[in-house]
DNA sequence: CTCGTTTTGTTCTTCTGTTCACAAACTCCT
DNA sequence: AGGAGTTTGTGAACAGAAGAACAAAACGAG
C-alpha cells in the first residue's frame, strides 16, 4: 500500500508516456483488453472476499483463464499498480479496475420490454452489486403497468423521456420483441441515452456516438453448433453434394 | 453455381491450400468469421421472408452492418457461392450457411437452473426457430419440480444422465446460480455434453475437448459504463494525480 | 550490504483479423 | 456478338491481439 506513492511513475523516470505529457489518461487502452478489466474485476471482488489480500499475475490468471502475461499487459494499460516480486494488493487492484471501468459509483438503467428476458433482468440482482441501478422497467402493453417486478412499478413506455430526464439515465436495456426494438432504440437515443445493450435479435442502427453491444442467445448456441458438428465429423465433410451442381 | 465442382479449387490452379490435398472441408474457417456467420444467416432468412430472392453484398452487409468487403471474405470461406455481377441467391446462401453451421437439423438442448434467467430462456421462442429443442428442464430444487415451463415438466437434476443419454445431448445450458455452476458442469460433461453455454457469472474449468461459452450480463454493461465515461469526460482525466510524481 | 529469488512491466515476435483494391466472371443492352 | 456496367472472390497491405522471453525492481536471508 505504501507502494502507491509513485503512482503511475513508470520506473525509468519517464512521467510522460508518448509524449502525450500531462495526460496520465492518455493511454488508450485496447477494446479487447477493456472486455476483459470485468472478469479481473470480478476475480479480485471474489478474492477478497475470501480475505486474500496480496495476488501475483498467475494467481490472477488462474482464477480467470486468461494467460498471465496477457493479464500483465492488460493491467500495465491502467498504470503500474503492481510490485515487483510481490504482486497485486487485491483491494487495490479492484478499485483502479473499478474507477478506470467507471463503476465505483452506481449507473442508473432503464429496461424495456418486460417480457420473461425482462422480469428475469429486473431481478437479476448482479446488476446492483456491480454498479448498476435499475431506475424504471417500462413496457409498452398497457396490461403490463402496475404489476409490479423486483420491487418496481412497470411504468408504460411513454414516461421514458421524463425518467431518462429525471434520473440522468445514460444506459438502456432492451428486452422487447425485435420488431419494437429499432423504435425503442430512437427513442431512446433521442430522450438522452447513448448506451444500449440490446437483447432483440435485430441489428440497431443509431447515430455516432452511441454505443451498441447486443447479447444474442441463439448466436451463442449457434457458434457451439458448429464447434459440436466438427467434432463429431472430425474429418469427414458432411456434405454430400457433388450431384448438386450440374 | 456450376463453380461447386472445382470445390476448394483456387483459381489460379493452386489445388491444394497448406498441402492439405484433398479435404474439401479443410477450410479452416476463422473463428471471427464463425460467429458472424450466424448473424448473416439470420439476415438472410429476414430478407427471404420478405420475398427476396437475390442480394448483393452490399445489401446483406447493410443488413447486418458489416463492412461487404470483410463479408465476402466471410462467404469466401465456405466456398464460392455468389455470382459475379449478380449477387447472392438468398436461399441457396442460407442453406448453405446453415448446414456449415450445421443447424440443418435441430439440436436438442437441456437447460439447467430454472431460476427467472432459465423461465426466460426456456419460453424463448427463438431457439426452436434457429435450430434447436429444448428436451429438458431441469433444477436441483425439490419445489420448483412438477411445475411446468413452457409446455415441458421441470425435473430433477438427478435425471440429467438419463437424459442426455436418451436423447443424444451434445448441448447444455446452465442458468444457475455461480455457486452450483461448476457441479453442474462436470455432471454435464460426465454425462457426456460437449458444449456449454454458462449464464453464471463463474469461470468453468473444463477438461480439454468441450467448448465453453459464456454470457455476462453486467460484463457487457459494464464494457458500455467504460466508453459511457469517456464520452462523459473526453479529456479530462478523472483522477486527480499529477501531484503525485515527486 | 550483498546475493538469490520472485514477480512485474515491457519489448519483440508471431498470429489473427480487417481493409483495400482489382482481375475475373457474369448480365444486359445495343 | 461485343462492349459497358456490376459484383464477386482474393491477393496484398495493414492493424490489432496474443504469447514468449527477459531486464528491472522489490523482497528476504545470511
Amino acid at each position: 500500500m505504501t507502494a502507491r506513492t509513485p503512482a503511475d511513475g513508470s520506473p525509468h523516470g519517464v512521467a510522460s508516456v508518448d509524449g502525450v505529457a500531462g495526460r496520465s489518461s492518455g493511454r488508450e487502452i485496447p477494446e479487447a483488453t477493456v472486455a476483459r478489466l470485468p472478469i479481473y474485476l470480478r476475480a479480485l471482488t471474489s478474492l477478497g472476499e475470501r480475505g486474500i489480500g496480496t495476488c501475483s499475475s498467475e494467481d490472477l490468471a488462474a482464477a480467470t483463464g486468461v494467460n498471465s502475461a496477457k493479464l500483465r499487459k492488460d493491467l500495465s494499460y491502467l498504470g503500474s499498480y503492481g510490485t515487483r516480486g510481490v504482486g497485486y494488493d487485491v483491494d487495490y487492484l479492484r478499485y483502479q479496475i473499478a474507477r478506470e471501468i467507471g463503476v465505483t459509483h452506481d449507473w442508473p438503467v432503464v429496461i424495456v420490454g418486460i417480457g420473461n428476458l425482462g422480469h428475469a433482468l429486473a431481478n437479476y440482482s448482479g446488476f446492483r452489486s456491480r454498479g448498476f441501478r435499475v431506475v424504471a422497467l417500462l413496457d409498452a402493453a398497457p396490461e403490463r403497468h402496475r404489476e409490479a417486478v423486483a420491487g418496481l412499478e412497470v411504468r408504460p413506455f411513454d414516461d421514458l423521456e421524463e425518467i431518462v430526464a429525471a434520473e440522468t439515465v445514460a444506459i438502456g436495456v432492451i428486452a422487447t420483441p425485435a420488431v419494437a426494438a429499432q423504435d425503442v432504440t430512437d427513442r431512446m437515443v433521442a430522450s438522452g441515452i447513448s448506451s444500449i445493450l440490446n437483447f432483440a435479435p435485430t441489428v440497431l442502427s443509431v447515430p455516432d456516438g452511441v454505443d451498441v453491444r447486443k447479447v444474442d442467445l441463439s448466436i451463442e448456441l449457434q457458434i457451439l453448433a458448429y464447434h459440436e458438428q466438427r467434432k463429431a465429423v472430425p474429418d469427414i465433410d458432411d456434405n454430400p453434394e457433388q450431384e448438386v451442381i450440374a
